[in-house]
DNA sequence: CATGAATGAGAATTCATTCAT
DNA sequence: TATGAATGAATTCTCATTCAT
């Protein structure tokens, strides 16, 4: 009796998979070329739909705008939870903050994910709500859990941390700010080699245990 | 007693003049609205002149862009060097990294320094040369002007630096990055007390201290 | 009895007629004034169509101006050969020449075309293309028609031509050039009389076949 | 007493050296331009002087257009007669009118001419006086003077000539016709060698001296 | 008398959005 | 439901002409 359902199961109905293809196109085309760098008009055609149909599903360039850099902001910053709890049990500090140091600079260079910083920079003032979304879930969350880890080793005497939460964010940067900066301003040409990330997880990794070893 | 000779001896045409207030109309309506959101009528009403007279002194819009953000970016980057010199005739290593890193944070911290921050990321993309030339003369030079400074101090026993650019990567990044990070995606409504500012500087400059003391 | 089918059977769609009446507006347009001396805002109000479906069926001032061109030279260049099969099977070569000069000078007279070649010499130094592709689907093919059926009058005895496509060239001007210069300069006033025309097609038909009659 | 005498004793006021540097200047630019792509800044900045020295000397852009097309006409125009006169003492009439033929074709092909013909008929429309004018002082009175030699020859008994004007024409136009029209399509590309133009002045010629030729 | 600036309109092209089919 | 067309304004840039200095 059943009519409407597909060979594969997955249940999405046509206008699902519209809607997706719509966001992975303009999602591709936001991040590439801005957010009044891209028009709608491009958005359908990439699409491969009638600007209509892009009207159909989200209201506003604006709307779609914002649901697009929501989704990939979230969809994004999953990963970082990834790199965290492989230091749980472990004495060797120096060699766990090394390999969390290198899991997050892989993590922050990803192309997408820079493209995404770019965006969200460039439009924080035109998209408040954006930037702070961003930051929660970013820069934000990833020193939350850094903060409890660096914690966690501190309780067992294995670091000398007073301010968790800043000693997460010193860490953070001391990693990542050196590449990082260098590609914001570097446009897409800007890369580095993954020996050159690991020496900067290193030696970040490094500059941080000197100064938060304990005694 | 010759008349008609100004105090600083500019002596300034007409035409100068206009092109310099079409240049500060320019400069603010770009910082605050992006390349694509400013447009050349706007920049003439601004500016109080007449479309005309925009593109008789400024053939292109990117070309009035490009001129204004080379010139923006010498302009603030400037200051970065009032900031140093200080730390030379002193042994208080510890007092004279945190007055370093007072400066530094509240150079950085600049609202017009932040704007031009924000833009020449947004448009890194579009004017690769800018991006260059902001990482250049902002960033790098600081970093290099740092390194030296802190050469200086390990020659004399201060510090432990085994690579003076990498180090002063590290002093730079580890002060400013946090309020710098927080206010890229924070909007213009993001603010910080000089109280607060100062103590990133004292933070900062004191987990670089930690981690780079000598022996 | 089915409904809906046209008699020459060609199913032109809604997109394919706007198209149509876009191209003809335009090429009146571009015919009387020139190609900078009309705007695309002309061409979508006399088409009665919005400035965007302009631009969504031709890309470029250029492109529309090019295809109209070429498609008009085509268009208005047939009639030629109508003119030519007539002379086969004759043996009076003054009334066949004549017949024939007659048809040439109508057809070369026609005002679309003396718009389409004062506009093709207007622009030739911008769209060198067109004018290659005027002169060789115009005179280019005339000459060469005519070459081929005054090299038969020749293999019939009927005239002397030793080269045959000079002496049709010699054969085209000296039949057309006197009215059609006299319109190219004259505006869109100089008008000649069919008696003035058919004047001038026997009167340089005969100065042709007293110079190039057999012995 | 005098005053108001240059020394090189051209007694030419600067307003009228001025007024000349203008007209060349516009000459040149509207000859390869032609009208509406030429404009008023570009003839001033070409001719070195402001905008409003320009207006000085020339009330309209229509008013210095025309004033400068028809003394191009006149100066482009009179070499036509230095190639006629030689022929007065001859009874080799086919030397002669080959003679006669090439100075023509040289005549005519000049490039500045060809410039000139191809912006006078661009601008018939909308231009008609001067279109009138060109064809009077150019084709027309080369055919007059044409017709008056041929007409002495026909005196003296070396042509066959009922009609002369007409006769002048056809001689006009079998000359030249060909490479003329060659290069009214051909851009500035198309260039023909001194041989060749020299092929086509002795065959039209020699076409014509059959056709006029006296029993 | 000549220069820089202003004017006000108009060029080509693109945009976000909505209507009719 | 989805498509082509329309709308109406905005964008960059240029034009011919005129003031003011």
């Amino acid at each position: 009796m059943p009519a409407r359902v597909d060979a594969g199961g997955a249940d999405e109905g046509r206008s699902d998979r519209k809607r997706r293809v719509i966001l992975e196109a303009a999602t591709d085309l936001f991040l590439r070329n801005g957010y009044l760098g891209t028009s709608m008009d491009e958005v359908a055609s990439v699409a491969g739909v009638s600007k209509q149909t892009v009207y159909k599903h989200f209201s506003d360039k604006e709307g779609l705008f914002q649901e697009l850099v929501l989704a990939t902001i979230d969809q994004v910053g999953e990963p970082f939870y990834e790199a965290l709890p492989s230091l749980e049990d472990t004495d060797d500090v120096e060699e766990d903050l090394r390999a969390l140091a290198r899991g997050l600079i892989r993590i922050v260079m990803r192309p997408r994910l820079l493209q995404l910083r770019r965006l969200v920079i460039a439009e924080a003032g035109r998209f408040p709500e954006l930037g702070r979304a961003y930051y929660e879930r970013g820069p934000g969350r990833t020193a939350e859990a850094l903060a409890s880890h660096l914690e966690q080793l501190a309780r067992r005497g294995l670091l000398r941390v007073d301010d968790p939460s800043l000693a997460a964010n010193h860490f953070l940067w001391l990693v990542v700010s050196i590449p990082l900066n260098a590609v914001m301003f570097g446009g897409s040409e800007t890369q580095f080699t993954p020996r050159q990330l690991n020496r900067f997880a290193d030696t970040g990794a490094s500059a941080f245990l000197e100064g938060y070893r304990s005694a």
